[in-house]
DNA sequence: CCCTATATAGAATTTAAATTCCATTCTTCT
DNA sequence: AGAAGAATGGAATTTAAATTCTATATAGGG
C-alpha cells in the first residue's frame, strides 16, 4: 500500500519533524493538515494525552491520529509521540542542540572523547537542573545564615571534599573567616568543637553520607550552632539538622559524578554572603537593589 | 479493605507530594522507600515512562509501583503519574517564552537567582570550549603516561587544590595509586622529593600560576619524572616542563572561576588511565575493543 | 451529471499496559 | 527459636489504549 512512498527521512527529534511538517502541509488533506497545526500548537498535550484525548483536543477521531502518523512515515501514533516526549525529556532549550552536534562529533573521535563528553553532559544535566530545583528564597535564607557568622566552618569529605576546599578558597578571597574542618590527624571532633552559637556550619554530602560527616554535624548544630547543608535529596540525614539546605543533585556518568552543580551553588554562596555582609558593616555606595 | 486509612489529604501537585515524602519516608517498608527516592530523583521518567519502564529504572517490580501509590492514597500508578505529568505541563507553560525569558525570570527571581545564572552560564561555556580545545589524542597521550605510572602524584594549589583533591578520590577509588601534595607543615618540597622517574606527577595551575607550583613541578621534571600538566595557556610556565599537557580555559562569572572543565577533564583522565592500566595489568574478559 | 479514487468517521479488533492475586520470603515479637 | 504478620516478586487477570477495518461521505475527472 505505501510501498516506497516515505522518501524523507524520518524525524526522530521535534525540530527535524517541524521542519518536516512545515514542508509537507500543503499537501496534506484537509483533517490531517488540521492535526499538523493542533501537534505544533500543543506539544505537551501531543506528548502527554492518549490518543483519544489529543483526539478531542484537535477535534479529529482517533483514527486520524494514527493515519496522521502513518503518513508521515511512523508505524503509530505512539511512535510519533515519542518525539514529543523525548522533547519534554531533554528540554534544554539553549543547549539541545549543541550537545547532539557534540554527541555525534565525540563517536567519531573515539573512546576519549566519549569519555570526555560523557562528563560534560553529565555536568551540563546537573548545572540546568540546579537552576529549577534551588530558588532565590532559599539562597537567600541559607546566606543569610552564612552572612551572619562570625566564622564560617566548612564540612565536607570524600568527594564533597573538593566542593568544600573551593569553597574555603573562595570565602577567603572575599575576606570572610573561613574554617575547612578537615580530618587530618583524626582531630575533626575535637576542631568540630570550636564552633560556637555566633558561628556557623556549611556542610556538604552526598549519598551514602559519609558517616563521620552526619555525626560531626549533629554534635554541632545540637550546640546551637547554625547550620547549612548542601545535600541530594529531602532525605537526607542532614535535612533535620539543618536551619537552611539547598538539594543539589548532581547527575553521573557511568563512573564518577560531576561537581560542577555543587561548586556553581556554593559558590553563589559564597558571593551572596559576602553581599550582606558588606550591607551589614560597610554600606554600599548604591542603597536600595544592593546587587549590580 | 482500605477504608478511612489515609489520614493526610492527598497529594495533587508535586510540592506536597515531595513534602509528604519527606514526612512518611521513614515510616514506609523499604521497597517503597527505594520508589521515593527514586521518584523524587527522576520525575520525568515517572511521568513519562510506563509502569515497566519506571519499574526497570527503580529496580523493582511493577506490581511494587501500584502498591506505593496506592499506601500513599492514591488509587493506583496511573493516578499518582498525573501528579509528574502536571508538574511537566505546568513548569513549561510556554515553549518558546522559556527560550526568551531564562535571564529574565533570573531577574524577576532577584539578586540570588541573577547570581547563579552566571555561575551556571559560565561553568556551561567551559564546559562546551572544553570539548573543543582538547583532543582525543591530547587525553591519550595523557591517560598513558599515568597508566604507565607506579604512583601518581597531585599538585594543585589554591583553587587548583579542589581539582587535584577530587581527582585523588577518583583514582583511589579506582584503585590507582595516587598521592595528594598538599603544603601541610610546609613540606611540599620534601614530599615532592619522593617521586622517582617510575612515577608520575599531574600538576594543575591556572593564571597567576602559583610560584610555589612551578618550581616544584620544575624540580620533579628535572629528577626524570613524566610531567602531565592541566593549564590554561599554551604559555603556561608548565607547559615547557610536561610531557603531556591539556589546555582548560574556565570561564568567569564576574568574581570566581568555574572549575567544571578542569574536574571533567581530570576524571576522564582517570578513568582512561584506569582503562589503560587494566589493559595492561590483568587482561580483560572481552579482547579487542576494551571499552566498557 | 455520474463514476472513480481518496478521505473520513466510527465500530471492531488487537495489542499493550495497569492492576490484582497468591505463593514465598523476610521481620518482628513472644 | 518459632510463629504471626507484613512485605515482596512474579504470574494471572482485567482494563484501557492503540490500531485496523469497513461503510459512508466527499472531491475531482470524464
Amino acid at each position: 500500500m505505501v510501498c516506497g512512498v516515505a522518501v524523507t527521512e524520518l524525524a526522530r527529534d521535534f525540530r527535524s519533524l517541524r521542519e518536516m511538517l512545515a514542508q509537507r502541509h500543503d499537501g496534506l488533506p484537509r483533517r490531517l493538515q488540521q492535526v499538523a497545526r493542533y501537534a505544533l500548537d500543543h506539544p505537551d498535550e501531543m506528548a502527554l494525552g492518549t490518543v483519544a484525548e489529543v483526539a478531542k483536543g484537535a477535534g479529529v477521531q482517533p483514527s486520524t491520529l494514527v493515519r496522521f502518523a502513518q503518513s508521515l512515515g511512523y508505524g503509530g501514533f505512539s511512535e510519533l509521540q515519542q518525539v514529543f516526549r523525548t522533547r519534554l525529556r531533554d528540554r534544554w532549550p539553549d543547549y539541545d542542540e549543541r550537545l547532539l552536534g557534540l554527541r555525534d562529533a565525540a563517536q567519531a573521535e573515539g573512546g576519549a572523547a566519549i569519555l570526555l563528553n560523557g562528563f560534560v553532559e553529565a555536568s551540563i544535566t546537573s548545572l540546568t537542573r540546579l537552576r529549577e530545583t534551588v530558588s532565590a528564597a532559599d539562597l537567600d535564607k541559607a546566606a543569610d545564615l552564612l552572612a551572619g557568622a562570625e566564622t564560617i566552618y566548612l564540612l565536607g569529605q570524600r568527594r564533597a571534599f573538593a566542593v568544600a576546599s573551593y569553597l574555603g578558597y573562595a570565602l577567603g578571597k572575599l575576606g570572610l573567616r573561613a574554617v575547612l574542618l578537615d580530618n587530618a590527624g583524626g582531630m575533626l571532633p575535637e576542631r568540630a568543637n570550636l564552633a560556637r552559637p555566633g558561628d556557623a556550619l556549611l556542610v556538604i554530602s552526598f549519598t551514602p553520607y559519609t558517616p563521620g560527616t552526619v555525626d560531626t554535624t549533629a554534635a554541632i548544630a545540637q550546640r546551637g550552632v547554625p547550620v547549612v547543608a548542601i545535600t541530594d535529596s529531602a532525605f537526607s540525614p542532614l535535612v533535620p539538622l539543618a536551619s537552611a539546605w539547598l538539594e543539589v543533585a548532581e547527575a553521573d556518568s557511568g563512573a564518577f559524578r560531576s561537581l560542577a552543580a555543587s561548586l556553581a551553588a556554593v559558590l553563589t554562596l559564597a558571593v551572596l554572603a559576602a553581599e550582606k555582609r558588606g550591607v551589614c558593616f560597610r554600606l554600599p555606595p548604591s542603597p536600595g537593589t544592593a546587587g549590580r
